[in-house]
DNA sequence: GCAAAAGTGTTGTGCCTACACCCATGG
DNA sequence: CCATGGGTGTAGGCACAACACTTTTGC
């Protein structure tokens, strides 16, 4: 039956996220530890099987909800396909591994066996996921600079000290606040509410409190060279 | 039958590709144009059903072997999973779809019903394939900026103003020969062979040849914004 | 007034485009 | 020697990093 099926070109799909988010000053992922074999005590990502009327996207966006309660994905998008025919033992399944981010406020009210681990500090991962989790990660850290994901990242409402610690998490080194404020300003991404936070204890001015204008991905430096000529206003 | 298979959380998988080259000056993808129903006078992208023992890289680069003898792939990639439950009549089937690139010196033999098209004036296209090639295309014209995968589209020793053709009909622009020279040389990614090539009938200098120092995908621009501190040699 | 934190002004640098100019060949 | 195409020199602009300086708060 079993070799009936594998005949038949048939395939188990599989759905997985590595959900990123920026957990006290570092960049961590959620991963939940399996208990039984294969690969008991190891760390893996959460996700399952594609169900029978959802494609890729919605599927991972249920799962996650339902499983870890992962509900505030600002951003989800498509890694890539994992088709080793060995990478999970047993009848072949394919993965398709996703990226989702959660923004900083939020704190999702996860399983008994589920935690957040720091990216560059994982666990012993299980099957193929740690190179998941590695892809997850270069994907954010590439797009930080050339689009306007963070705000994925960022609550609704923050002042420009808070955006450097998580752009700096984020990126895996220190971001200047002048530098970040100045870039995302120039391109539009930044606007002010008008408020300001309160300073800490020991005093300070008064941190001016930023959005984002857009909430949805964009690409907003298109191209770093090779531009196209009389370079006005087409990019 | 069909049902308990569908129960079973098993699923059709093919993979398919956008094998581009720089043909006649323009863009072109090799698609084939179905004589059968479904969608019988359409074109569709080569490709097929993914096979029990090769990964989904392994299989589109043997399809493209053995059905449209494309065997000079200078580079792969995966684009996206393919995944709407309806994106197919019938069973359900995933589809991951590639980018390829062929070396514009090359020239498959293609089979009766296979053909290039430009994909700025794509035919009309079977399910999901039209979708394929335009993100194949956008991908390419991204790449082209911050990677070196010119390199996948030129044959191995070219004058600048040949690569220059290459690149414009890519980019879908023109791009000036002096300027593509200069970034290529500044990353790096150029090296003359020390000949040169004849000129035209009506004279003009000997152009030199030139080829690229690196025949792998490298990200040679990696940060557009927001580098590191210290910036010195961390790129 | 002083320390602390936020925000602005300014300078310098490197990458890139554009364009002028020089070079080598065929007729 | 002239037209044709290839290659180099150079100037200007823009985006960015770095850092000095100003502003606004708490104590």
């Amino acid at each position: 039956m079993v070799d009936a099926i594998t005949r038949s070109g048939l395939l188990g799909h599989e759905v997985l996220a590595a959900v990123l988010q920026v957990r006290c000053g570092s960049l961590q992922v959620l991963l939940w530890q399996r208990a039984r074999a294969p690969q008991a005590g190891r760390w893996a990502l959460p996700g399952g099987r594609l169900g029978e009327h959802e494609d890729v996207e919605a599927s991972i966006r249920r799962q996650l909800a339902v499983k870890v309660d992962v509900r505030q994905l600002a951003h989800v998008e498509q890694l890539a396909v994992f088709s080793a025919p060995d990478r999970v033992p047993g009848p072949r399944v394919l993965a398709t591994a996703f990226l989702g981010l959660v923004p900083s406020d939020v704190d999702p009210e996860v399983p008994e066996d589920t935690a957040w681990h720091a990216v560059d500090a994982l666990p012993p991962a299980a099957f193929d996921h740690g190179a998941i989790v590695l892809r997850a990660r270069d994907r954010l850290r590439a797009k930080l600079s050339y689009t306007n994901v963070g705000f994925a990242l960022a609550p609704p409402e923050f002042t420009v000290s808070a955006l450097r610690e998580l752009y700096s998490a984020a990126l895996g080194y220190r971001v200047s606040a002048t530098n970040l404020q100045r870039v995302l300003a120039r391109r539009g991404l930044l606007e002010p509410t008008g408020d300001t936070a309160p300073p800490g204890p020991s005093g300070g001015r008064p941190a001016a409190l930023f959005r984002f204008t857009r909430r949805d991905m964009l690409v907003t430096d298109p191209f770093a060279v090779l531009r196209p000529p009389g370079g006005r206003d087409q990019r």
